[in-house]
DNA sequence: GCGGACATGTAAGGAGTTACATGATTGC
DNA sequence: GCAATCATGTAACTCCTTACATGTCCGC
């Protein structure tokens, strides 16, 4: 992000709040720990900014050494994500501990938040459609990363209903 | 895991290498520090079988305490897992420090092991259904996890060519 | 008066990775 | 001869979360 324009910790917080977060998210004490951390390795510098009525802002900007760091990372290659999803192993082991509806409830609430996420996504597809063609051309990049998380949102909600209509059947079949 | 039978560190280590690992992962490391600490806190109990040949195995099992306390998680709502993914961070701000072509190369490599994923968890599907109606009855809910995979590893596959389209096309207008 | 946005951090601990360590058997 | 499979672990470290800590301004 800060390859992209200077910024302080918090508005680097607020950016995996929106859309970066769908594909890398910190918190607000990680942002401030690795920041200090990427400093005293040089990657990084600050200037501080006064302000009366507020706390002062430190603003960090990439420094070369940090630029090249970042090249040679982009440039290793690097392992596909291994997901960690707490709700498949609830349905992979839940069957004799709990009752179907403690599971449908938890899918239907977990299909929710899927929902809006994709809704905030779709948002911000249509600004990037309603710009110039130009600028269209200049954010390709991170348009794909957005496309990534409309289809993967997408894709979670379909199996979900797939999921609920399984169980709901089941629960017909066996009352 | 050991919910549904009784495993050695090493038998899960192997499970994390099939289709669980779609959702979840440990090493074997992390496996066996995780039974010593379980062990300790009673959530699970080992016998030794002693082998000539090869190392003794611990055959760990379940106790009900720890079913106890497994029963009480999956009772818990948890959130939706985030994803941390280092290819979209990559797209994300590459764009200025690499050529697009090591970009692509990237997206092809991850879009192979994909496919290769995608490709298991078909072969498990087709297995899931040769069996009877009453073994597919049985297996509903981890069937709906590895439907997960498939479709989540489908989507996954259909973004990759989406994106490589867009990128090829790119270099293309102005080569 | 209260919650939310703005703005910064520290400390402690848990989760997960990497490196190190050992040793037999089986198949190419 | 070499790699893979079976089988177990320890030590050190990094990454990430949770809890703690402070203070102002703005709108309802």
């Amino acid at each position: 992000m800060l390859s992209a324009a200077p910024a302080t910790g918090y508005e680097l917080s607020q950016q995996f709040k929106g859309g970066i977060g769908f594909f890398w998210n910190a918190s607000h004490q990680q942002v401030y720990q690795q920041l200090a951390q990427m400093a005293k390795d040089g990657w990084v510098q600050y200037e501080t900014q006064s302000q009366t009525d507020k706390p002062d802002r430190k603003i960090y900007a990439i420094t070369n050494k940090g630029r090249e760091a970042l090249s040679r990372w982009l440039s290793t290659p690097v392992a596909p994500s291994k997901s960690k999803d707490a709700l498949l192993i609830k349905l992979f082991a839940g069957e004799t501990l709990v009752s179907v509806a403690v599971l449908q409830e938890e899918l239907r609430r977990h299909r929710a938040i899927h929902q809006k996420n994709l809704d905030k996504l779709l948002v911000i597809e249509q600004e990037y459609r309603s710009k110039s063609a130009a600028e269209q051309r200049a954010l390709q990049l991170p348009y794909l990363t957005l496309r990534r998380g409309i289809t993967g949102e997408t894709a979670w909600i379909a199996w979900a209903d797939e999921a609920l209509a399984a169980l709901s059947e089941q629960k017909n079949e066996s009352p």
